[in-house]
DNA sequence: CTATTTGCAAATAATTTGCAGTGCG
DNA sequence: CGCACTGCAAATTATTTGCAAATAG
């Protein structure tokens, strides 16, 4: 599994067209970082990235990598993985559940699913590990954090 | 959705007895931590369980809950949420996909599954929030890390 | 030009560690 | 009664912030 330069290139476009829309300044240090994000596979954290464009970018701080990352992910070109909490969270539950994380405010709940207890995985999944746990992960806005809009 | 106090009850014969069968020291934070954990149903995080377990030990320090804690998750007595990597990760594909994490070394990668695109969730989830994206997240360990096992 | 954005350095927040005293098995 | 466990304080690591200089549009 390779990400071709043709694909790079698209999320690269795209990344151009949302700044253009936004009348977003396309700084030469957000082109090299969402390049970098966007051709990586790994999931790479913000020092990884800050690393990788250091190399091209000798002068470049942690915090613009931080500021820029943060910026992305408010523009919606790219996604933080996991339930994006400050802190780890700790769960005491071992039956099989699910987990509803509200991306606003970070509350979490578990939920039960038959349906989705019984999930198989493709095939592909044995050639990167063995599975101990599946877990279904939703984020959204808790009902807290939207209430009832006026229509 | 409350947790009875039997359901507690269980959870904490379970650890007394994992301890034992580990000869491990069932020191009286420890009990106090894993009763927090345990009687919780909104994922805290480290700080929250010492400010919880400080009001019953007033002596307790936030290093002694972070000890215990990992020390559970190694027992497999809790879990923890996410990734449970350091540091945020970033994602730059937008399309549908799932994530493998591999628990031992925190490699990540993306897989993909029309079957689990198609996911329905319960009526239930609605009591909670309006999901936005819902992924399946599957933890286990990757190939590097676990070798063919000789038979 | 002019509002944004960047780099620097210093501040927070989360988590870890070394060490000496304490208490469980 | 010995060694694992705790509390304290100081160290690390991740992330954020204030501010003056640089720069995209």
């Amino acid at each position: 599994m390779e990400l071709s330069k043709q694909e790079i290139e698209d999320r690269v476009e795209r990344f151009k067209k949302v700044c253009r829309l936004k009348g977003a300044k396309l700084t030469h240090q957000r082109l090299v970082i969402f390049r970098e994000v966007a051709g990586s596979l790994d999931h790479p954290d913000a020092d990884r990235i800050f690393q990788r464009v250091r190399a091209q970018l000798p002068t470049i701080s942690i915090d613009t990598v931080y500021r820029t990352l943060w910026w992305l992910r408010d523009l919606g070109l790219i996604r933080t993985l996991g339930p994006s909490i400050d802190a780890t969270r700790f769960d005491a539950n071992l039956e099989r559940h699910h987990h509803f994380v509200c991306i606003q405010c970070g509350l979490t709940r578990d939920f039960l699913s038959e349906k989705l207890d019984g999930l198989e995985l493709p095939e592909s999944v044995s050639l990167i590990g063995h599975p101990q746990i599946t877990q279904v992960e939703v984020k959204g806005v808790c009902l807290n954090c939207e209430p009832e809009k006026a229509p």
